[in-house]
Parts: C-alpha cells; structure tokens; sequence
DNA sequence: GCCGTTTTCGGCCCGACTGTTTTCAGTCG
C-alpha cells in the first residue's frame, strides 16, 4: 500500500469514530497522521524499516504500528472491524447537508436509523422533529437535503463520466466491422454534468454477425450492471455506479446525421430542423432530404440518396446548411448558428488543451494539498508546463491548515531557492489562496502580499450572507490592488451544494475595472465560474485563468475539463491568462506572474481598442 | 491518539452561522 492509500484508510477510521461518537481529540489525531504520511518526503518502506516512523511528529506508537501493518500487509485488522460494527447507511448520510456525525448518532441511538431512506420517511413521519436538538426547519432541511440528493443522482460528473466513456470508445473502435465509433450527447458538448452516455458507432448493418459482435462486447464490459435493452439498433445497459449507457449502431452513410443528432443540445437541433426548413430540407437523425411538398423536380428517394451520398462529416452537414463547422461544446443553441453564419462567421477559435503552458492555484502539503511542493512542481514538469503557480491556503482556513505569515514567507524562500537551483526546468509562482474574510479585508496585510508573485482570493466561510453582502464583501476583496485573482466565484460543489448568493454581473464589471482575473476553477466539482457567464464577460474585457485547484499532482490534469467549460465559454486562448509564455522580462530580470497579467490585459485592451480601460497596471518585473 | 523548558496528565484550532435554545450544540469550511 502507497502512503497515500494509508492515508486514505486512517481518515475513514477517523471518519467512523466519528460515527460513534469517539473522542474529538482521538479523531483528529488519525486525521493528523493522514496528513503527515502524505506530506513524508522519504520513502515509507525506507522509514519503516529504519525504525524512525515513530519519531515523526503526529505519530505515535498505536499509529505506528496501524501503518506498519497496512503498509506490510495492505489490511489492518481494527479498521475491518470498526467497518463492520457501523452501518453502512451511516457515512453515506454523512452527505446530506447539515447532517453530520452527531445528529446521524442521535438518529440513530433514539430513532433506529440506519439509511438515508430511513431517515426521509421519519422526517415525513414529523419524528424527527420531536428529537431534543432537532426542530421543524431542521426537519424540513434534512427532507430538502435528501429530495436534492435525489434530483442530484440522476446525473453524474464530466470527470467521471468521461472516465467510464474513454476506454469505451476506445474499445469500440478496434473492433473489427466499426468504421467509426464515437461518444456523443452532453459528454461530447463538454457539460459540466452528464446525465447518460450516447455511443454512436457506423458499421455495417446488413452484417448481423458483425453488429452482434459489437454489442456482445457492449454488454460485456466490466462494471456493466445490467442490460436494460436489447435491439437492433440500440442497446441500452447500466453500470454499477448508476451511469445509463446507450450504444446505436448505424449505416456509415447515416454516421454523421446520427452524431449530430445525438450529440443535440435539443435546443440546437431545434434551431437546426427550423434552418432546414426554411432551405426546404428536412434535418433529422437519419439524413437531410427535401421536405414534404418541396421535391417537386427529382423523387424523394432519388433527393436523398443523393443528399447522404454527399454528406459524410458534421462539417459537410453544417457546409450544407450554409454554416461553418461548430464545435459540440457550443451546441447549445444560444448564439453558435447566427455565429457559424458562412457569409460572415464570428466563431471564435476556441482554446485548446495544448495551448496551456502552466496553470496558477495549487496546493501542496503545507496546507492540504497531499503532494509535497517538489512532487507537484516535478509532476508539472512532466507534463510540460513552462511555470506553475503555488497557492497554499491562508492562515484563517484552519480547517485546511491555512498557512500564517511565518510558514507562508519560508515557503516563498523556498521557493526562490529551488527556482535558483535549476533543479526543475518549470518555473515556480509563489502566491496564496488568501481567504476574504466575512467583511471583505483579506487574511494577509498588503507588506505580507507583496512578496508574492500573485493572490488568489477566495470566500470560504459564512457562505450564508445574503447576496447584497457577499456582492460588497467579493467586490471589495477585488478592490485590493494586491489581488491578482477571484478564486471560485459561487463556492459551488457541482451535485453537492448550490452556491452561495452572489451578483455575478456586478462582480464581473468591478474585476473588468480593476484589471482582475476571474478564475475558472477546473476542479470537476466546481467550474466555477459557470460557462454561461464567460461569453459575455470576455468580450467586455475579463481575464480568464484556468486553475486545476489541484491538492495532489494527479489533479494537476483537472484543467483539461477547465478547458472544456472555456470553450463552453466561448474562449480563445488570447482569454486566458496561462496560455501566455512564461515571460522573460527586459534587463535580464526576474519573470513574475504580474508582468504576465499586465502583458495579457494590455493584449487585450489593444485589441479592443481601449488602452486606457484599466486603471491599475501591473508592470512590477521583480521583487 | 499525540505531545511535552507547565513532560506521564491535561490540553489539543477556530470563527460564523443556524436552529435550538434561553446560553449552547452542531455543522461547515
């Protein structure tokens, strides 16, 4: 077992004593040692074999001898136990907001509640109410909680849905008989939430022996739960975890009819048939023939062989409607058809994956990240990135170890000293996540900001101010002339919990006049800020940068879903502040991230014609 | 469960908020 897979089973052992109402300081304590297992630098095996694990501060001799025995055997006798004597019911209801260990205890010594099922028919029963330490809201919110759980299951992540689609499509298309095979509806577009999977594969249907390998190998993927149906040409199955899965096997000369249509929106494909129409054509999944009363010089049959004949690809499908070709992130049927006009087309060229060379905000263990500084500036190394920001939390995040002016100064000296050493060819940003407290002052006075190369400043407490406040409180944090960045502008968690109440116009117009980046978080749970907000933004004049929020270096490939949401967005890549080059200031001094901002907001007022707009410049090339 | 120039027991991180209370407990980040 990796010292990280440790981890993970000491922060369920604390997670269950929790359960049962253990110790706070016993809790914390296994928390403790998760965390200093993930920060070691030396090798765990190495460590133990030396004897000297019991001489890091956080562990002791129980923990000790708890992570000896996973890390020799990969089990630990006292966690199968513990596991076994809590219900199982009970840490799932851990994510039902408001509900946390001590009510689910109570539930469950008064109330015999084991399930989250369970606990909705008591709250409709008006039980839980009469609880000592629960009331009627209570009550009412818990019930709100799980009814949103509810709506909430029935879609899942982009990050994992495209985890399960990946090898799928992959799969598909080495199997013998598929021309084509590829994944289509709102995984394709690149939506935040994926509600099923559409595959969409070409392939010869008069070749029964050939689709009926196709789908034999569709329905036998491991994690494949059961087959919901069974057709010619669709079948449907569901996985383990839920995910609904539709496999559609069509006539290559149908493939990019049935893409297209597959990959909708619905919206889009409305506005699609009505642009059809009104050229006398008739736009469906199967083809693009005349519509009824309109072949009048050749037969139907006869228009629409033709038609498929000329059609092989999306583009030509487009072309043929008089459009250019529009990417299925834009297919949303807001703008992209009027845009993708042939005659005069403002599509933007939108950013692309490749087109990052580095990604500003991410963690490490010094607050609660679980990769050490060097794993993730080595981590972003191979990955080819020219520079990467670290932003560790500040002092008033206790919970997440926020850093104090102290720890955050040695950081920074540490920082200058590995940038110096040439030891990593990536260069190192020192920032912070810098809380922005309840009344909008920041966490870190200005002489302690200064020796960053920039701040991302984040709401991460009293989420329930009212909108009116926390519109002041943000805007006032963007105000601050040593505020590089809005960090996620809601505090939404995607399927979890709704964001908190924010003017999002406003607070896009104070960044706009403040020569503020608003950043898109490509954490999978947030992406935050919301795509619908950006086409408008960024043509006013918004900075985008797109952050990964990585707390260990496998998040670092988070900004690929950050790019996703960007093109949602509407984003090329002159928007987004980490496709620029690391820059080389003139004199031979040292890069900072400012220099960067100030190159690409210039660059941005140049091209709208408006140099003056912004009224702070940001041209410090060195501290 | 861990720690220690207050060292083998007693303390361990905290502020805001909500709903339940009538001074506080639980949750959240």
């Amino acid at each position: 077992m990796t010292k990280n897979d440790i981890a993970d089973v000491l922060r369920e052992i604390a997670v269950l004593l929790e359960l049962k109402g253990e110790n706070p300081f016993k809790i914390r304590a296994y928390e403790n040692g998760a965390r200093t297992l993930e920060s070691l630098t030396d090798d765990l095996g190495e460590v133990i074999a030396s004897g000297k694990l019991s001489e890091v501060k956080g562990i002791g001799e129980a923990l000790t001898q708890k992570i000896t025995e996973l890390h020799k055997t990969g089990r630990l006798r006292f966690h199968e136990e513990l596991r076994t004597s809590v219900a199982p019911g009970l840490v799932e209801m851990l994510e039902i907001p408001n509900l946390g260990p001590k009510k689910i205890k109570a539930l469950h010594d008064k109330l015999g509640i084991s399930s989250i099922a369970a606990l909705a028919k008591a709250c409709a029963d008006g039980l839980v109410a009469e609880l000592p330490g629960f009331g009627e809201k209570t009550q009412q919110k818990l019930l709100e909680g799980i009814k949103h759980r509810e709506a909430y299951g029935r879609r899942h992540l982009w990050w994992n849905a495209h985890a399960v689609a990946g090898p799928i499509v992959a799969g598909l298309r080495k199997l013998r008989g598929v021309k084509h095979a590829e994944a289509a509806g709102s995984l394709r577009r690149g939506l935040e939430t994926v509600g099923d999977l559409d595959f969409i594969v070409a392939a010869d249907a008069k070749d029964s022996k050939a689709v009926g390998r196709i789908v034999d190998w569709f329905t036998a993927r491991p994690g494949v739960f059961e087959v919901t149906a069974r057709g010619e040409t669709k079948t449907s199955v569901r996985y383990e975890n839920g995910l609904q899965a539709d496999l559609r096997i069509v006539p290559e000369e149908q493939f990019a009819f049935a893409l297209h249509h597959f990959t909708g929106s619905k919206d889009h494909n409305v506005q699609m048939r009505q642009r059809a129409l009104a050229r006398g054509l008739s736009l469906s999944e199967w083809g693009l023939e005349p519509a009824d009363g309109e072949g009048t010089v050749k037969t139907k049959a006869a228009a629409h062989a033709e038609t498929r004949a000329k059609i092989t690809s999306e583009t030509e499908l487009f072309a043929a409607l008089g459009l250019a070709f529009i990417e299925p992130e834009l297919r949303e049927g807001l703008d992209e058809i009027e845009a993708a006009e042939l005659t005069n087309n403002r599509l933007p060229h939108l950013v692309e994956h490749t087109d990052l060379r580095g990604a500003f905000h991410n963690h490490t263990t010094a607050s609660d990240g679980r990769s050490t500084l060097e794993e993730m500036i080595a981590a972003a190394q191979t990955l080819g990135w020219e520079y990467i920001g670290i932003a560790d939390h500040s002092k008033s995040s206790h919970q997440a170890r926020g850093l104090d002016e102290r720890r955050l100064a040695d950081q920074v000296d540490c920082i200058q000293k590995i940038n110096t050493s040439g030891r990593f060819k990536t260069h190192v940003f020192a920032g912070t996540e810098c809380d922005i407290l309840t009344d909008g002052s920041l966490d870190f006075d200005d002489l302690t900001l200064a020796q960053l190369d920039f701040v991302v400043a984040s709401v991460h407490n009293a989420f329930s101010q009212g909108e009116e406040q926390m519109t002041a409180r943000i805007i006032r944090a963007i105000e601050n002339p040593r505020v590089t960045m809005l960090g996620h502008m809601t505090g939404r968690l995607l399927l979890r919990r709704e964001g908190y109440r924010v003017n999002a116009a406003k607070v896009i117009d104070a960044a706009i006049a403040n020569g503020v980046i608003i950043e898109l978080n490509a954490s999978p749970w947030r992406l935050d800020m919301d795509w619908r907000l950006w086409h408008g933004a960024a043509a006013r004049g918004l900075l985008c940068s797109i952050n990964p929020d990585a707390h260990e270096t496998g998040h670092l490939a988070f900004v690929r879903t950050g790019v996703n949401i960007a093109r949602k967005g509407w984003l090329s890549k002159q928007n987004i502040i980490n496709t620029k080059p690391s820059p080389k200031c003139a004199r031979g001094l040292k890069p900072t991230a400012r220099d960067l901002m100030a190159q690409a907001t210039m660059g941005e007022a140049a091209r709208r014609g408006d140099a003056g707009a912004h009224r702070k410049t940001k041209t410090r090339c060195s501290r």
